[in-house]
DNA sequence: CCAAAAGTGTTGTATCTACACCCATGG
DNA sequence: CCATGGGTGTAGATACAACACTTTTGG
């Protein structure tokens, strides 16, 4: 890299951080770690570390996630294989977001099938899934997320919602196979709403390049066997799911 | 601020980059200066600058903004007077997308009035309005936009497309004062089709937020007298605009 | 009078909601 | 046989596309 007269310009420390979320028992989960050391030490926080010096901000969000879970995000384009996915959520930099120095964080949001068990991984000190509601509530034990980590976590959250309406990213939530219920439950536990079931099942079914059977059934929900589903190749959804008022 | 090893953490630069749109002549037009040095020298660019230490990202983007046009941009809970929106795109952080070091970028998205004349600000070497289609066409002189800047544009665009599905920000790029007619012209050429006028004016007038009657009448547009309007407070358009297949 | 743009009415179609109803399994 | 979840049929409501038609100005 050629030289550059760094007194030119400010430096800054680059971070990633990562708004991972899964459906667990019914209930919209993200993945928190505890803090091992200061400012915050003890407190809950998002996952994240520094991009390194010749990481792309993707690479970076990858590789953090790997470490911390050990999944292996997919590339949007690739054949729908199980696996996570990851976009860029958005970008928080307030001068006085890290007590130590100017820290600008570029967020990640990663959609996950619900894992046998979060693997700690690097920092072993804890990770966990929470849910959503116990991570923004008030009194989290008193104690809130570290840094500005709640407001990214509640904008992570609003993009998933939004999200599932209108493209079929919800299939990131389920295993590789799945049924039409266990879609549904997927979407009930994000909007937190019921759905008709029937309407759903027409609605997804119905909606071409959405879903594509597998052939296989399923009774692991109970009642009658379901056909199972992988997710299609469409990415849109037209016309979009609608969300009832809430 | 405490101190910190700086050995920790690798440096970065930080700036931001404005993707600043207006319809200008019935075609969906970027803000585009030209670049005084090295690297790119003589090619047009998207305005930016780096982050100062103490400003927010939001900040640094509307001071970049006013330093090269004028602008003011409101915010988005304020009355809805004359200016232009302004909201975070995206943040482009190739480790090799400026030659010279480490930058990344945190791209925002302006949206503005047809402004009376691009006021060049502290540097006057050259600002103009170029169509979007020239910008990102194959043979911009024989010269695209410096950097990655193209996409960065093209990222700007496409969301400035279908948020103007679902919300009232097509307002933002008419005066404070506009007609029915004006405001489909908007989003014709912001969407690059036609659209009824008839089924459209229905549209508008029938969300309820969407738009006020001021009261006025113009003939400024030719023909029978139009009323005139200005944004309502309503921000989210349900149900959407329907933007016909392309 | 004519062109041009604004605005209203109407009809057919697509899609959603709500709910009645049947199907196939495990216990 | 019954509880549970899977799946289909149908009627009414809503919204949209398409287009005929009227209104009000400037030239």
């Amino acid at each position: 890299m050629p030289p550059y007269d760094p007194s030119a310009f400010p430096p800054f420390a680059v971070t990633v951080d990562l708004v991972v979320l899964t459906v667990r028992h019914h209930a919209l989960c993200a993945l928190a770690v505890r803090r091992g050391e200061s400012p915050f030490q003890g407190r809950w926080a998002l996952p994240g570390g520094f991009v390194r010096p010749d990481e792309d901000l993707e690479q970076a969000a990858a590789r953090e996630l790997a470490e911390e879970t050990g999944l292996q995000p997919q590339p949007d384009d690739a054949a729908p294989v199980p696996g996570a996915h990851l976009e860029q959520l958005a970008t928080y930099g307030d001068p006085k977001r890290d007590p130590r120095m100017r820290v600008v964080s570029v967020a990640h949001l990663v959609l996950a099938p619900d894992l046998p068990a979060p693997r700690p991984g690097g920092d072993a000190s804890g990770v966990r899934w929470a849910p959503v509601e116990t991570l923004l509530s008030r009194d989290e034990d008193q104690s809130p997320l570290a840094f500005d980590h709640a407001g990214i976590l509640a904008d992570g959250v609003e993009r998933a919602r939004s999200k599932i309406e209108y493209s079929s990213l919800a299939t990131a939530f389920c295993p590789q196979e799945f049924t039409v219920g266990e879609l549904r439950r997927v979407y009930e536990a994000v909007w937190g709403v019921a759905l008709d079931p029937r309407n759903f099942h027409r609605k997804v079914t119905g909606t071409p390049g959405f879903l594509v059977p597998t052939g296989g059934t399923t009774t692991r929900q109970g009642g009658r066997p379901a056909q199972l589903f992988s997710a299609g190749g469409a990415t849109l959804l037209n016309p979009p799911m609608l969300r009832p008022e809430v």
